[in-house]
Parts: C-alpha cells; sequence; structure tokens
DNA sequence: ATTAACGTTTACGTCAACGTTAATGTTTAC
DNA sequence: GTAAACATTAACGTTGACGTAAACGTTAAT
C-alpha cells in the first residue's frame, strides 16, 4: 500500500495541512493511519474524499457542519447496507432510511433552486458583457470616422 | 417618490437592518436619502439591488469584496455611458471598456465551471438517493413475504 | 404633547474557518 | 550518524460577516 504523507495530500487537494487536520478534528474526515512516530498517513480515497468535500462547499455553499450531515449521511447508508443482512429491518432501521431518503430529495430541490438562480446572475453578466461589447464597438466605429 | 423605510427594506430584502447598514458602510450599496432627522429612506431600487446581491453571493459563493468588485464593474460601464458624448473615447477609456468586457468573460467562464461542478455534486446525490430508494425497496419485498 | 414605535451611531461580542507560531519529535538523504 | 526536511500537538491570533446592547434622537398616532 502506498501512503500519502499531509503534504502529498495537501498538494493534491490543494487545501492546507492545517485546514486537512482541522476537517479531521471536526470529523468531516476519518482519522488517517499513523506511522510508528506519528505521522498520518493516507490514501488516495481521502484526497477524493477532499475534493469531494471542496467541491460541495463551493457548490452548495454548505458549512462544513452542514457538510457533515450530508457525509453521516452517506455513511449511514454504507452502514445499512452491511447491517442489512443480519439485522433483518427492523422499523427503526425503515425509519433511519426514509429520513436518508427524505433528505436527499431535499438536496435536490435545494440543487434546482441553484441551477434557477445560477441563470439569474449569468443572465445580469451577459447584459452587461453585451453593453460592453456595445459601447466598444460604437468607440470604433467613431474611431473609423 | 414613496421612500422605504430601513425596516421595509429589510422585511422587503429578507435581510437584516444590521445588515442593510453593513453593506453601506463597505461601500456595497450606495448610501441612501436621508430625512430631516437622519432616518435612511431608500427606494425600490435599493431592494432590487440587495436582491441581486444576495442572489450571486448565494450561487457564486463570492465574498462581499468581491461581489464589491463586480458592483463595481457595473457602476463603472453606467459612468462609461454617461462620459461618451462628452470625453469621447481616449484610450485611456478603451482600456477600461476593455478591461470590463475582460473580466465579465471571466466571470461568464467562472459561472460554467460552477455549472460541472453543480452538475458532479448532483450526479452524487442522486446515487444516494437510488440507493436509499432500493434499500427501502427491498425492505418492503422481504416483509412482503 | 406625549408616548410608543422606530431610527441613529458607537462599540464591543461572536462564530466559523482557518493562519501562525512555538516547542518538540520523526524521516530521509547523504 | 547527523543535518535538513518534514511532521506533531497546543495554543493563541485573525478575518469576514454580521449580532447585540447602550445611549440617544425622530416620527407617528392618539
Amino acid at each position: 500500500m502506498e501512503w500519502l504523507k499531509i503534504d502529498d495530500v495537501a498538494k493534491r487537494s490543494g487545501l492546507t495541512k492545517r485546514t486537512i487536520r482541522y476537517y479531521e478534528q471536526i470529523g468531516l474526515i476519518p482519522p488517517p493511519e499513523r506511522s510508528d512516530g506519528g505521522y498520518r498517513l493516507y490514501t488516495e480515497e481521502h484526497v477524493t474524499l477532499l475534493l469531494k468535500i471542496t467541491n460541495a462547499k463551493d457548490v452548495l455553499g454548505f458549512s462544513l457542519q452542514e457538510l457533515q450531515e450530508f457525509i453521516a449521511l452517506s455513511d449511514a447508508l454504507e452502514l445499512q447496507k452491511m447491517d442489512y443482512r443480519q439485522v433483518k429491518g427492523t422499523s427503526l432501521q425503515r425509519e433511519k432510511l426514509e429520513k436518508i431518503l427524505e433528505t436527499t430529495l431535499e438536496q435536490l430541490r435545494l440543487i434546482e433552486l441553484k441551477k434557477q438562480n445560477i441563470l439569474k446572475v449569468e443572465e445580469d453578466i451577459v447584459s452587461l458583457k453585451n453593453r460592453a461589447e456595445a459601447a466598444l464597438k460604437r468607440w470604433a466605429e467613431e474611431d473609423a470616422k
């Protein structure tokens, strides 16, 4: 297994070392393995997770706490899968699943909203662009005389 | 002219009074008129601007400082328009216009990126949703026996 | 003309999300 | 085996974006 040291992860993810440790501290990423001397040893999966996190953070404007809830959701679903054969669904398990489903639906609605709004902003900027272009064109014509 | 007081603006924009004053303080919105006693007197346009600002902030995840630059851009373009007849385009004016155009193009590229990323996140969530649905379905089938 | 409701400025408080520094231990390269 | 480079924890600092409270002035309604 090829381990990554924290600075490697930092470079690959575009985050700082401090930020990576901070994310671990608040439980946003799982604690990595450690070397005998106590160095953190990461895998590629950590990098992938960090990239997803930053992406979701940027895109959805989520706070880290909100992201935690989202991550917890995915984890819960993984756990659910594993439990599945052993603990055949008690109603408690089912409620959990339904809660997960509900939350994802809410997230999707939120994303639709974001999409709508991004279009509005885009329109504003395009109109700005057009006006700038028009002004430049007038300028050029004026100049040609 | 119908003036709006700060609380009216707060209600219409969904912001707090503090936030509105803060936005004025950092130059994000133009200082409104004042009554003889010093009360702030707003117009509908202030409301519109504030809505645009919050929208852009939410959607693009811009900091207030980045938004300032964006606002400054629009303002510069308005000014450009007014200057147009008086100061026939010196090359300095043209450079300004070109800079504005360039910035809008950059903003549009940034928005494209956001769109791409939002799709990625959406996919992740959809896959989460599907897994939750599948699990629930298995549960229901199991239950039917 | 008073009073309740609303506004003003000033200033200190807060919270998230890190940055930075210090004191110390670990790996790696030569 | 000894630097140089890199890591660790702990703790304090910083910045943006407001919240909140105090002391006080203004408007609106009765």
